[in-house]
DNA sequence: CTGAAAGCGCTTACAG
DNA sequence: CTGAAAGCGCTTACAG
C-alpha cells in the first residue's frame, strides 16, 4: 500500500493495462487499436475480432485523461449551477448526470452562487479540465463572454434566449406559467391577489410579474401595487414579503407567488399571525418541487419540469457536439391543484 | 469559429500558453518552471522571479489534465453521494466543493442511487478518471471493495466506522440524536410515542431505533412494537407510515420521524385525517433539513449538520493526501425546537 | 486498410 | 540549483 502517487517518468502505473498492450495482445499496431476505439476508421474484420477479444481478456479500459490530452476531447461536460444544492435546480442536476453517464460523458459540477464574478471563474476552471461543453443554468455570463465561449465549445443556455453558433439556449415560459396560476385563483373568484415577486435581476422575474398582470388584465381586475411584494426566490424572503404584505394592511384573499420557496415562507408568515391556508388565503407557487407535495396544505402550483430541462440540456449539448441543431424545447407550465387554494368565501 | 476539435498531432491549440512559452520567456528550462510551480525544489530567487513575471505576463494557467497524465495527479476528487438531489445531501455536496475549490481541487460529482452496483460503476470511472482521492457518502462499497479502493487512493467514507490506512471515516451519533429527540418528547409529558423507521439496511436507523428505545427505558416506558412503522426515509414512505399508525387505531400522542423528509410525510397524513401538528400530535424529525425552518408547523428536530459533514470529509480527505492522519470529528447532535412539539394535553 | 512517428503539456529521475 | 531527456497513454495526419 504505497501513499506516495508521485512516478519515475514512464513507469506505468501497477496493473495498469494500456492500449499498447491490448495492440500487441491482438497482434496489430497501436494506432488501429485506437481507431477502432473511436469508431474513426474501418477495420478488417478479422482484426476487430482479435481486439475486441484482446480488450476483454486484459480487462482494457481506455484512460480519459490521456485521450483527453492527445485527442483534444475529455468525455466531461462542465456544468455551471447556481447552488448545487438547489431543490429546483438538484433536480435538474439528477437528469444531467443521468444523461450524460449513460451516454458515456461525465458531469463537471460547479456553483455561480448568482455572482458574475463567480461564474466566470467557473468558466475558467471548467475551460482548464479541457470539457467538451458546457451547460449553463440560468448563468449570468454577458452576451460577450457567452459568444466568446462559444468560440471554443459548444455551450447550452438555460434562463436567457440568446442564439448563436456552437450555442442553444431555451427557457420555460415563465410568462405563461404565471398568467395560468393567477388565473387559476381568478377562477376561483379570488379578486384581491397579491404578487410576491423574484428578484427582478432575472429576466423570469420579469415575465412572471408580466404573467400575474395579464390575467388579471384579461378578468378586468385592476392591477394593484400595492399587493405586490419584492422577494428573492428564497424561502425568507417570501416569509418577509407576506409579513409586510399583511402588516400593511392591504385586504387580499390570496397569494400568488414567483416559486415555490417563497410560497412556503409566505405560508410560515401566515401561519405566524394565526391566518389558514385555504380558509383564510388561497396561496399558490410556481415550479412544482418536490416538496410542494409534503407541504401543509400541499401546495397548489405550476409544473415547470426540472427533470425535462436537465434531459434537454444534456441533449441538446450531445446534438450540439455531434455537429446537429438541437431544436427540442421545454413542454409548456400546466398547473397542478392541490389543498392550498380554494374558491373565495366558502 | 470552429466547430471541429480535432487536431493534428502536435498541433497546439490556438491561443494556448504552454509552460514551455512560460519558460522561454524567462530563459530558463521547462523543468524549472515545473519546479517553482510545484513548490518541488528550491529555485534561486532571481530565476523565481523572472518566471513569475513571466507566468502573469502571459497569463499562464497550467493544465490538470498534462499535469494528471504526466504526474499522477489530476487534481480533482471523486464524490460518491448517493442522489446529487438529495435535500440533505445538496447541503454537504455544496460544503465539499467549497472547500475544495478553495484549494484548488476539483470535485466530481456522481450518484450511486442507494445501490451497490451503481455505486461500484461510479468507483470505475472516478478511477478511470484519476482522481487524485474519493469521498463516499453513505455508500454501500463493501468492507473488501473498501479496502481495495484505499489501497490505490486516500478515502473518505462517512455513515459507517472502518479503518485502515489511507482510509477516514466517521458519522453522525444517530444513537444520541435520536435520543434526545425521543427524550424531548418524553419530557413534554408524552408517554405513547410512535416511530417512523429508516430502513434497517442502513445502520443509522438501527441507531436511531436504538437512541429511541434508550430513551423511553430511561424514562421507564414500555416499547411498543405496535407503534413501530417501517419507513425507508423518503416523504412517501413517511405518509404511508402514519396512515398504517392512523388506521391501526394504537393510540399515541406524538411521532418521531428518523428523519426530517419522513417527518413532512407524517404531516401530511396527519392533516388529511384532520389532525393538527401540534395540537393533536407532536412531531419531531432529524436532521434539521433547511425545508424544515419553513414547514407548517415549522418542525422540531435535531440538528446534523451537513455542511460541517462536507467540510470535514473534504479537509479530511486533504489531510490524507498531505500523508497526514485526520482526527477531527463532527458535532453532537443537538435538539431544535420549533412549533412542532408541544406538552401533551395541553 | 494499416503502421511508424510525432505530438498533446506536463513531471521527474538522472546527471551534472 | 538546473537542464536534457524520457515518458505518461493516447490520437491522428502522413505515407504506404
Amino acid at each position: 500500500m504505497r501513499k506516495k502517487r508521485a512516478q519515475e517518468p514512464g513507469k506505468t502505473q501497477a496493473g495498469k493495462v494500456t492500449l499498447g498492450m491490448v495492440a500487441a495482445a491482438s497482434g496489430v499496431s497501436p494506432s488501429t487499436v485506437s481507431r477502432i476505439l473511436n469508431g474513426s476508421a474501418v477495420v478488417s474484420q478479422e482484426k476487430r475480432e482479435a481486439i475486441d477479444r484482446a480488450i476483454a481478456d486484459l480487462g482494457f479500459v481506455p484512460d480519459p485523461i490521456a485521450r483527453g490530452l492527445a485527442g483534444g476531447r475529455t468525455l466531461s461536460i462542465g456544468v455551471i449551477t447556481q447552488a448545487i444544492d438547489s431543490p429546483f435546480y438538484g433536480v435538474a442536476l439528477r437528469a444531467i448526470e443521468e444523461e450524460l453517464t449513460r451516454l458515456g460523458y461525465s458531469a463537471l459540477f460547479v456553483s455561480g452562487n448568482w455572482d458574475a464574478n463567480d461564474e466566470a471563474r467557473c468558466v475558467d476552471l471548467l475551460r482548464a479540465r479541457r470539457v467538451d461543453g458546457m451547460i449553463v443554468l440560468n448563468g449570468r455570463l454577458g452576451d460577450q463572454a457567452l459568444a466568446r465561449l462559444a468560440g471554443e465549445m459548444p455551450v447550452v443556455f438555460t434562463g436567457r434566449q440568446v442564439s448563436g453558433a456552437n450555442i442553444y439556449a431555451f427557457d420555460f415560459d415563465h410568462f405563461e406559467g404565471a398568467r395560468i396560476a393567477t388565473e387559476h385563483l381568478l377562477s376561483l373568484g379570488h379578486r384581491r391577489i397579491a404578487f410576491i415577486a423574484g428578484d427582478p435581476i432575472h429576466s423570469d422575474s420579469i415575465e412572471r410579474l408580466r404573467g400575474y398582470r395579464a390575467a388579471l388584465e384579461d378578468a378586468r381586475v385592476t392591477y394593484e401595487p400595492a399587493l405586490v411584494m419584492q422577494g428573492n426566490y428564497q424561502e425568507a424572503s417570501g416569509l418577509a414579503a407576506c409579513t409586510r404584505l399583511l402588516d400593511s394592511g392591504a385586504p387580499f384573499t390570496a397569494i400568488f407567488a414567483a416559486n415555490d420557496q417563497m410560497a412556503f415562507g409566505a405560508a410560515v408568515a401566515l401561519y405566524r399571525k394565526g391566518l389558514r391556508v385555504p380558509d383564510d388565503v388561497s396561496l399558490v407557487g410556481v415550479d412544482n418541487l418536490p416538496a410542494a407535495e409534503h407541504a401543509i396544505p400541499p401546495l397548489s402550483t405550476v409544473h415547470q419540469g426540472a427533470h425535462e430541462l436537465g434531459r434537454l440540456a444534456a441533449l441538446s449539448l450531445l446534438q450540439l457536439l455531434a455537429g446537429k441543431v438541437p431544436t427540442d424545447t421545454l413542454p409548456a407550465p400546466r398547473l397542478v391543484v392541490r389543498d392550498s387554494t380554494r374558491a373565495v368565501g366558502r
